[in-house]
Formats: C-alpha cells, sequence, structure tokens
DNA sequence: TTACTTTTGAGACTCAATCTCATTAAAGGA
DNA sequence: TCCTTTAATGAGATTGAGTCTCAAAAGTAA
C-alpha cells in the first residue's frame, strides 16, 4: 500500500498538484478492488466508511487520476462513467454480459496491431480507444 | 423515399406497431443525410422546419427506430447519443477525431474474426459491439 | 508565521433523457 | 362510415450523472 501512496504522490508532483488526504482516500478506495464501478459507488463507499470527502471531490479526483494514468475510464454507454485501477494491469478491453453485468477483460495483440494499421490507412493519430463486445456470458446465454 | 416509407410501415408492422405521421417525420429526417448526429439535433431539425412533433415523440420514436434496425445508436462517450440512418450502410465501427469531431468509418474482416474468436474463447453470444478509435485526424494533427 | 495559491464542501445548477397523464388518433371490426 | 379499443402523442415535470460556484480550509514556500 505504501507503494499506492508513493505513486499517487509522484502523480500529482509531476502535475504540480498537491497531495491532499481526500486524494488518498479516494485513490486507496479504488485500488481496494479490481471491480468496474462508477463514480457514485465509490463516493457512497467512502462515505459509508464514515470517511468524509464530499461527492465533488471524488468527481475531481478521480479526473485528476484518470488524467495522470493512475486509472482508467471505462464507458460503457449506459450514461455512467465506470473507473478501474491501473495499479498491475496491463491494457485490455472488456467483454460485457449485458444480462448479469459481468465485465471480463481480453487482449489481443493482433487487433491492436490491426487497429494501428487502420489508423494509418485514415491519417489518423490515434491517442486512445473503445473496444468493447457485449452479449451473454456463459452464466445467461 | 417511397422505399424509406414502405421499410418504416413493414419494420412498425413487424413490432405490432403503428405507423403516424410523426414517426415518418422523424424517420425521414434521419434519411435525410449521413451524418451521425444526436437526438437534440434532429428534433431542432424537425422544429425549424415547421414541423410539429415533441421531443418527447422524437426521442420515443429513435428507440423504436433503433429496436428495428433502421437506425443505429452510435455511444461516443460524451453523454450524447448519435444516430445514424442504417439504408445502404453496411457494418461499420468509427474513428473520431477528438479535436474538430470528423468522424470517419472503417470497418475490417480480420478484426471481426478475431472477435468472434475473443467470444469463444470467453464464452460469450455476442450481440454488439463497439469498437472506437480517437485521436487526431489528418487535418487536425 | 505570513502570504499566497490550491483544494474542498455544500448545494445550486446543467443537460440529456425519461416519465406522467390527459388528450388525440390509428386500426380493425360492425 | 362510424365505433370501440388501444397505442401514440404533447407539454411539462422529473430524473440522474456530472459540473459549477464561492466562501472557507488547508497545502506550500519564503
Amino acid at each position: 500500500m505504501a507503494k499506492n501512496i508513493q505513486l499517487l504522490k509522484d502523480g500529482l508532483k509531476n502535475e504540480g498538484l498537491r497531495y491532499t488526504s481526500q486524494r488518498q482516500i479516494v485513490w486507496d478506495e479504488i485500488c481496494k478492488t479490481d471491480d468496474h464501478r462508477d463514480a457514485e459507488d465509490i463516493y457512497f463507499k467512502i462515505k459509508t466508511s464514515g470517511q468524509k470527502v464530499s461527492r465533488a471531490t471524488v468527481y475531481r479526483t478521480i479526473d485528476v487520476l484518470v488524467k495522470n494514468n493512475l486509472v482508467r475510464k471505462l464507458e460503457l454507454g449506459d450514461g455512467r462513467n465506470r473507473y478501474e485501477n491501473k495499479l498491475d494491469s496491463s491494457h485490455h478491453d472488456h467483454i460485457v454480459c449485458i444480462q448479469c453485468g459481468r465485465i471480463d477483460e481480453f487482449m489481443d495483440e493482433n487487433i491492436e496491431k490491426l487497429q494501428d494499421e487502420i489508423a494509418k490507412k485514415y491519417q489518423f493519430k490515434i491517442v486512445r480507444h473503445i473496444h468493447q463486445l457485449f452479449g451473454l456470458c456463459r452464466d445467461c446465454r
């Protein structure tokens, strides 16, 4: 956990931002699980644990963490953004069950390469991508 | 255009839904361009053209069209859903310029195949997918 | 410790989208 | 054509995720 504190401090310092207890609390909460949670979930988890961080600060801190590459933002198109920590996970995309909400992660080197070729063909400089498969998982099909 | 009217009528009949002038107006508006517009754009375009369809009906009709496979919903993760008619376009994904908003369409048979393999590996039955590349287009890079 | 600047909290606000419910109008008989 | 039934519509209220405001609190550097 000490590692996480340093990661946060360094990330903030890089951006000329201050290290505060609220930011630490939010970052700790996001590191606690490898789930894909939305901001309200994270906010209420902190709130019910008795710690005091306002909703605005939770949202603002998550933005800071995303910008500093400590947290990844997931847009599943249902109106709520989800977040996952990037502690020791390498790049991956998601496969989502539309029935039970289960989210698995996948990564395919070949798809990544094909994407690069498409970007070249269209003369785009890619900065990020979204690749999500929606369907029924083995338990729901 | 007569073709479009029939498409709509058939689509509605299949679902046991009624054919109404409002639904025709919304469908016509969506067919007018191959843009990727949001519901408000479509609503205001209809409104300023002097035709009377309420906002609620525009939203409801778009949902009907999406469910009946006449319109495709695009989720670019900026809080507004975009829509495009599926008149004579085959399946494709999108490459989006984060600077100017330009949206190009791409399709890669190999990526589609690799997706199928991933689905098999994770034992998912895929019903839809989102694949979007975000970056800077040739004019913005 | 002071002076300065960033961050926080509470709640107001935004905006896309949905919901409510009284009214209107398709669709299929008679 | 006229009924009857039932779905669709419109106006405006409501929702809900997320953002903004601004006074107060707390880092930071000298």
